[in-house]
RNA sequence: AGGGGAGUAGCUCAAUUGGUAGAGCAACGGUCUCCAAAACCGUAGGUUGCGUGUUCGAUUCGCGUCUCCCCUG
């Protein structure tokens, strides 16, 4: 039986992901499913640059501003949740288009990962970490080498949160050797990589930013604040929590979208470098928007192909 | 013009009594399996403005020169 295809379109935020998923969407009837760890939160619209209703044009979306900021949200629930709107796409014999720069949300869908069996076990996570507190890096580090000497090798001791939660699995289940990226075997896939060259991807992140700010990211960056407080994860968005020292009056406005600037470019180095790893992606450098049409040409070429 | 101060990494600055240079930011590479716009690791970069003198040895001291800043005229 043949699989149902699912097309992805990732990259480094501001790079047109968006406005290019609905060109495709239109041209091929789909669905767009949201893989962005942050646009998934309503009220953090301007921000985390999530498209407007009017912009959709008609073209459904899917776990796009569908929680509250202060909801407890990680991959696992995205994964459930991706996959049910997939199926729900498919069902209606469309094609699903998971768009997003969030590279764990998308190796939760691209990869065979089984979080059900892992459930967090916040107690241990506590103890653990009391101890990494406590007896250092190293201690716990050694504990993980003892029982899994691969997973040790690719975690750095300094990294708490992974060697926390390596341990934590190890803990429950005695069985260490688990398969690490597997791909997926359901679904079909095609991967569409929408970037700029460097310079000029910098260039329009810091255009982006200065246009977020003329649409009033500080006021709904306060009544994020004012509302939730600091202590949500949807108050680690770039764009949000640069915002908290001004809102303590002690620094300008000034440094603060010079922060969000920097921050954001860091990030997108970061999804670069994420991203850069994935062999299936077909990259498409959207630097000069004269040339838009004929790159959506070249993406249009390219899925055909890809899912005949 | 005179007096004073400063020239060191792309930027802002360090460098104990002279022992051939460090940090933050920026840049670049990487890791990533339940907070991921998070968390973590790493790399590179400088004929210390230029010339000259003293010295075993000069970012450091002397002289000259160029540039910038401040003060006075």
């Amino acid at each position: 039986m043949k699989k149902e295809n699912v097309l992805f379109v990732v990259g480094p935020t501001a790079a047109g992901k968006t406005e290019i998923s609905i060109e495709i969407a239109k041209k091929l009837g789909g669905e767009i499913v949201c893989a962005d760890s942050m646009q998934i939160y309503d009220e953090l619209l301007i921000g985390t640059a999530r498209p407007e209703e009017k912009n959709l044009q008609g073209v459904p979306h899917h776990l796009l501003g569908f929680l509250p900021p202060n909801a407890d949200y990680n991959v696992a629930k995205y994964q459930k949740d991706a996959l049910r709107a997939i199926s729900e796409i498919l069902s209606r014999g469309k094609l699903p288009i998971v768009v997003g720069g969030t590279g764990l949300y998308i190796n939760a869908l691209v990869y065979d990962i089984d979080f059900t069996k892992t459930a967090p076990d916040h107690g241990l996570r506590d103890a653990l970490s009391q101890e990494y507190d406590e007896k250092g890096a190293d201690a716990l580090h050694d504990k993980l080498k003892a029982l899994d000497a691969q997973s040790a090798a690719r975690i750095h001791k300094n990294d708490k949160k992974r060697l926390i939660r390596r341990l934590e699995i190890l803990l429950h289940h005695d069985d260490p050797g688990y398969a690490f990226r597997v791909p997926q075997d359901r679904f079909s896939l095609t991967f569409i990589g929408v970037s700029k060259r460097r310079d000029i991807l910098y260039r329009d992140i810091e255009k982006r930013v200065d246009r977020m700010v003329e649409r009033g990211l500080e006021a709904e960056a306060r009544a994020v604040y004012e509302k939730y407080g600091t202590d949500i994860s949807a108050f680690s968005a770039i764009g949000y929590k640069e915002f908290l020292p001004y809102f303590k009056g002690e620094t300008d406005i000034d440094s603060v979208i010079q922060t969000i600037k920097r921050n954001t470019r860091r990030f997108a180095k970061r999804q670069l470098t994420w991203f850069r790893r994935e062999e299936k992606i077909r990259w498409f450098f959207m630097d000069d928007p004269s040339s838009r049409r004929a790159n959506l040409e070249a993406i249009f070429g390219y899925i055909q192909e890809s899912m005949r």
